[in-house]
DNA sequence: TAAGGGAACTAACAAGGGTAAAGTCGCGTT
DNA sequence: AACGCGACTTTACCCTTGTTAGTTCCCTTA
């Protein structure tokens, strides 16, 4: 990987800002993963990484691209759980479980580390690894219980203002923020089966909010008008994101 | 603690068959929560645990009693994210993170083992703690994950056929399953907030599962008249519970 | 035994969101 | 320039679910 070493770099970066909260177990937590780093993989748009019901083999940390977690039922119907950003990790659960219960699939062109931890005496021998998976379970845990939230008792408006604050404050933790416009290569079936609406109310939906002039839905960027009124329609509050 | 070692004993039991999947390190895992743990606290019924933004000082274990994990809204709307169970740990993000982003509420009488693990270098000194809460945080995220599919893309009798299945998986688990009927503690209301429906739909919804003679509510209690229709109905397959 | 309260149940109506189908726009290909 | 495709948009209609309000049941307490 000599040649790659800089972006491997990169997403270790991102994620030790993430980490911050643990102190200097973030330091640890770097060497940890570096010292278990494998290959690089690439993963082109639209690609499995995991299926339900496979084991994963190893861990990933995203070095670039979106990765989705979802569940198909029957019926076609489709729930997409949670979305992975660079600077996160995939298959934490892998390590203590048998199976995936849901599908990894590759949004965009995914760039991934592939880490190995040991088959035992992970939690004895890295306690950086250890922390960062525990670390990395709750924060994910934190993000779907607020899911849960917006599923059970927002209304459409307050789903798609809420998605669109939680956009703002992940994607601009690493970054990836241009002035008041997200850059996301989700389209509205995408917040369709993130938001548990139809494809034809999130359209809907996104007009309200154009026809306020709170935010602005193009193909392959949003463009937030109105931050402020749209974390008051949503009553949004980023702390359940665990960011710094 | 003298005199209530058997019940720590019952509820360190139930913890090491949940963890059963970590092999010897369930062992290491009890023999740290013993060495941590302090007193004995019991919260009266309704009482609230730990709420919303409180930093919550210690880890806890179940010994009896219902928690429920919720989120109150502005105008009255309250959804309840998860619930507890003898067995369970509370609070495992506590070490991790400031402040809980949910109100933990005791729904029974509950008795909870407090543990104190110290502030520093939990993942150096204790690795079958560590284990422990990752092994937490990673089980809730996958319930979580499950609800989240649930509230999204199921309508209102999967959603309820699914939390039925799911609450007698959970609770044979531990042992509190009574032949085909489960005793509970929720009323139609609870229903209505873990759900995501209203109160008047978590009755229509027990009334049809009532005529097809598939299952009955009952203030206390419910009888899964025929178990397998329940889980055809929601597709439920118990893989996300990671239970043995 | 009567009174009171909480939970469960029912009915009537309203609304949010889903379904179906057709039309438009943008863009790369030929 | 014409074509074709995918994504987005819009309209019309229907159904699931929510709201409001009132009734019944049962358990508790006086």
């Amino acid at each position: 990987m000599a040649r790659t070493d800089s972006s491997l770099e990169r997403a270790a970066d991102l994620l030790r800002r993430k980490l911050a909260s643990l102190g200097p177990l973030a330091d640890t937590v770097v060497r940890d993963i570096k010292t278990l780093a494998r290959d690089r993989v690439e993963i082109g748009a639209g690609r499995p990484i995991v299926k339900e019901r496979e084991r994963c083999p190893s861990l990933y940390l995203i070095e670039s691209g979106w990765v989705f977690r979802s569940r198909g039922l029957a019926s076609g119907r489709r729930q997409i759980v949670n979305y992975a950003l660079p600077g996160d990790i995939l298959c934490a659960d892998s390590v203590l479980f048998k199976a995936s219960s849901f599908d990894l699939t590759a949004r965009t062109a995914v760039s991934v580390i592939r880490i190995e931890p040991p088959a035992n005496e992970i939690f004895e021998r890295y306690p950086g690894l250890s922390a960062a998976l525990a670390w990395t379970a709750a924060q994910e845990e934190s993000i779907l219980a607020e899911r849960v939230v917006s599923l059970g008792r927002r209304d459409s408006l307050e789903k798609l203002a809420h998605a669109l604050c939680e956009l703002e404050a992940r994607l601009s933790a690493i970054g990836q923020m241009k002035g008041r416009t997200i850059e996301l290569p989700l389209n509205q079936e995408d917040f369709a089966d993130i938001l548990g609406i139809s494809v034809i109310h999130v359209n809907r939906t996104f007009r309200r909010l154009s026809e306020d002039k709170t935010a602005e839905y193009r193909k392959g960027s949003i463009e937030l008008i109105d931050r402020d009124r749209l974390a008051e329609i949503s009553s949004f509050d980023p702390a359940y994101l665990h960011l710094e």
